[in-house]
DNA sequence: CAAGTCAGTTCCTTTTTCAGACTTATGCTG
DNA sequence: CAGCATAAGTCTGAAAAAGGAACTGACTTG
């Protein structure tokens, strides 16, 4: 596999994955939601090496999930900001969440709960169709090749 | 960080993470959902090192994602199925898949079209809330520690 | 009975990651 | 204004993970 051109492949999982698919990247984006911005703040909180996260932040920035912003001139200093495609993530970063809530808890309970400021409750995310509101489980979903599609591949 | 006590964080993201938080097991859950079941159609259509292929694996049927069910007994062979823990990560893949689309597309338009069999129509998932099912977005959430945390973390 | 299939395992090389020290620019304190 | 602190990195050598490719073993098929 060629991660370098993952991003170009004929399946948007692919895609995505090449954008989000390891470990640190989506513990910094974690961090992000939880509106940590500043390159100190996610290293201590994360106990990532300065080297990787540096690394990751580029990235990041690169693919546009991310922007740099300034926040001081005299000593030249940056925060990282969310920007729209980077909260678009929110909906996998929710999934991951929920599905770690369902199947490895521990006796404790879960370590964060989650309120819908819209209606005021405790609520867990559900993903439903766009056309039936139904809630999705994956036997009811039949795949289609679309217009982008080379051989075969994608989920 | 030590990656191998990840599944353990007071964090439900964290515990996710240690089980899908690699590219090539995002890969791999990919073929699943699209039936793949066997040994070496995971490895050709993926191109996937068999050594890698063979340890994925094993971590997948460790953590309850997959079970290693015979289908031949006369030369023992298996083949790998989604239990239900592992079907309950379909709307991680689903939100992956709708980001690229949304996000990663190219002028080809999306490689894969999803219909819904029970309404019949093409759609996309939507990730609602579950108490009032209005579509979630990051900034309407609000989040409390729950009975299972420690200091802070998670999403 | 030679060749092929399936599901791995072994071995060796290359690439990433890790831990921690070092750098640069600036501000604060006595 | 010397000395320490802070923020945001960069650099380096050692350890871990990934990649490539050949090898094994238990059959099956022509």
């Amino acid at each position: 596999m060629k991660w370098d051109t993952l991003d170009e492949e004929p399946c948007s999982l692919s895609r995505t994955v090449a954008v989000v698919g390891d470990r640190w990247t989506l513990l910094i984006l974690r961090e992000c939601f939880l509106r940590v911005r500043r390159f100190e703040a996610f290293q201590s909180s994360l106990q990532i090496t300065r080297h990787l996260l540096s690394e990751r932040l580029k990235k990041l920035v690169r693919f546009g999930i991310l922007r740099r912003v300034p926040y001081s001139e005299a000593p030249k200093r940056h925060e990282y900001i969310l920007t729209q495609k980077g909260l678009d993530l929110y909906p996998i970063i929710m999934a991951m969440v929920h599905w770690g809530d369902t199947h490895m808890g521990d006796e404790r309970g879960r370590p964060l709960l989650h309120e819908h400021k819209a209606c005021g409750k405790l609520f867990d995310p559900v993903m439903v169709c766009s056309e039936c509101g139904e809630p999705l489980h994956a036997k009811q979903v039949h795949v289609h090749a679309g217009p982008g599609q080379r051989g075969a591949d994608a989920a």
